[in-house]
DNA sequence: ATGAAAGCGCTAACAA
DNA sequence: TTGTTAGCGCTTTCAT
């Protein structure tokens, strides 16, 4: 900066201010400034920046994982909206582990976020405590956490259940399974499983049988396996409501090669609206939401946040509710 | 810092000391510190400490989205292998847009990252010039670049045309289309097309149609959309090789609207070898490579060119290719 | 509209 | 083994 400030014979002040929008620099000047930084090819260090203003324009995200489409969209939501306000994302891993996004926190929080987006769940009682410690917003998103400290922008998982149940129910079917992610998100499994469960309860129906995964397997694997246990426990099953569209996937592959024809013998719901559930054999019937508004929903109430506390408001935290859908096809 | 070092009763260096592996410190103060930092809930801020020591412990990866599991992944083994360095992964969004990956290359280099790991293809001149003057370690992955200025870690393509072909051929099919991904990619899909056009000539066959998508459209209905001009364009083709697997899958689909029977009228092969392969009907036989792998050998690329850099050797640059293999399963 | 001085929180280099 | 001094590259504040 020092560079640029000598060749455009200004002082770095001035560039730094050039630099900014807002600040008070004559057309002239500003023009003359950039065009040395151009020249030079000069990027501003951040790090200097951040230390100095005590704002990193950072925003940090940690999600179980970017391989399954889900937080990517999410991401890709939340980046966009956070780019528009001069904010950039950091992307932290957690591997669908507790310990590990604790480790993804503190790596985090060393870089002065001024938000932090999580996946709602359980968190470490150290994570809560470094959360504490950070005092900046917190959004926890996908689903509602166990002690809701922060903000939540949740998708309405009961209702999927509920959703999922009525539509097994029209169709005839009786006796239910509900299957939980293979992803460690158990907390999702089992609010979708509440939802699942009162549906069936108003019906009248046996309640459901809930089967959960063990952990960061591969979902559609865990769909396959899971089939033949799901027999052993409810041999007259003819009702599946699943985690996500890839266990579904798995559970239709496993039911027929138990032979069981689906939606005739069984009836599968998936969850998530992946593209390919438009295109397999029978068509997957789902519950579907938008994942990359609900990215754009967290940055939104991050932005509000912030300007609350510019206002010097009270922040109240939010509370909202991602409206899930039922995307009917032939699987159920 | 300056609260931990005067609870613990020592200096402030004796803290950042303290806080590394290696330095001299004696493990009574050191364990003493280490116990008021947890105390207090100290988190040390590496902006300060990345303006001070000139490293920021950062590598970038930008990626065309980390909505498709293969980036994810990609980013996922690039991530551990880092980890275990002490470096953190700095992850950016080029949305399928040179221009977008430009913007999201300044707003890395601002957080001076010690590497830049960004997919292989085109860049902006701008994009490049920055490179340049980052002077930093740059890996491009997963596809050849344009203009390899730097350490590559590609995917053969080439071979994976080549051994789509020669199944096709085994096969007996003889009239071929090879389509490219509709995800921007286009040097991706050209040297596939390279690949399957060798191999077709080998054989002695008519050159291959080759068929490009628009931009970011979901794979999948770009190969559900691009059946009737596949048909228009070849009408007796009975063999199609698809630059990822939901293109495939989108292909299947189609040409079963038209009529035409996967595998017996036409033979559709993958890439990507993504785990909803093996579970379709017809199974997808598809081209595989180990995508977390090629992160972990992104890692170890960078981790050498570190280390050549402190013992102060010349940096040649590594151009690491990685294998494909045929995954033969029903549909071709 | 522009500049000078001070300092953000840490670490390199040197001193003890 | 520990402490002191200086300074990383910016931005804040205050002055002009």
């Amino acid at each position: 900066m020092a560079d640029v400030a000598k060749v455009a014979g200004v002082s770095a002040m001035t560039v730094s201010r050039a630099l900014r929008e807002d600040a008070s620099v004559s057309k002239a000047t500003r023009a003359r400034v950039l065009e040395v930084i151009d020249d030079l090819g000069y990027v501003p260090d951040q790090a200097a920046g951040a230390l100095s203003s005590g704002r990193s324009k950072l925003v940090g995200m940690i999600a179980p994982s970017f391989t399954s489409a889900m937080y990517g969209a999410v991401a890709r939501g939340l980046d966009a909206t956070l780019t528009k306000a001069g904010l950039q994302l950091f992307l932290g891993f957690a591997d669908f582990q507790e310990e590990r996004e604790e480790q993804a926190l503190e790596a985090l929080l060393r870089r002065r976020p001024e938000a932090v987006v999580l996946s709602g769940g359980r968190h470490t009682p150290k994570a809560m405590r470094m959360l504490a410690n950070a005092s900046v917003p917190v959004v926890e998103f996908f689903c509602a956490p166990v002690s809701p400290a922060h903000h939540v922008v949740a998708v309405d998982l009961r209702a999927a259940g509920r959703l999922a149940v009525e539509r097994l129910a029209a169709g005839g079917r009786r006796s239910l399974v509900v299957i939980g992610e293979s992803d460690g998100l158990d907390i999702a499994a089992q609010e979708r499983a509440i939802g699942a469960r009162e549906a069936a309860a108003e019906k009248g129906f046996r309640e459901p049988t809930a089967l959960y995964g063990a952990g960061a397997v591969a979902p559609i694997d865990f769909g396959a396996h899971i089939v033949g246990e799901m027999l052993a426990r409810r041999p007259d099953v003819d009702g599946v409501v699943c985690g996500n569209d890839g266990v579904a996937i798995g559970v239709i592959a496993g039911l027929r090669r138990h032979g069981r024809r689906v939606p005739d013998d069984v009836a599968v719901i998936g969850f998530g609206d992946h593209e390919v559930g438009r295109h397999l054999d029978p068509a997957l019937t789902t519950i579907g939401f938008n994942a990359p508004s609900l990215g754009v929903e967290v940055g939104k109430v991050l932005l509000s946040a912030f300007e609350a506390v510019r206002a010097g408001d009270e922040i109240k935290p939010y509370r909202l509710s991602i409206g899930v859908e039922l995307v009917g096809r032939d699987s159920a």
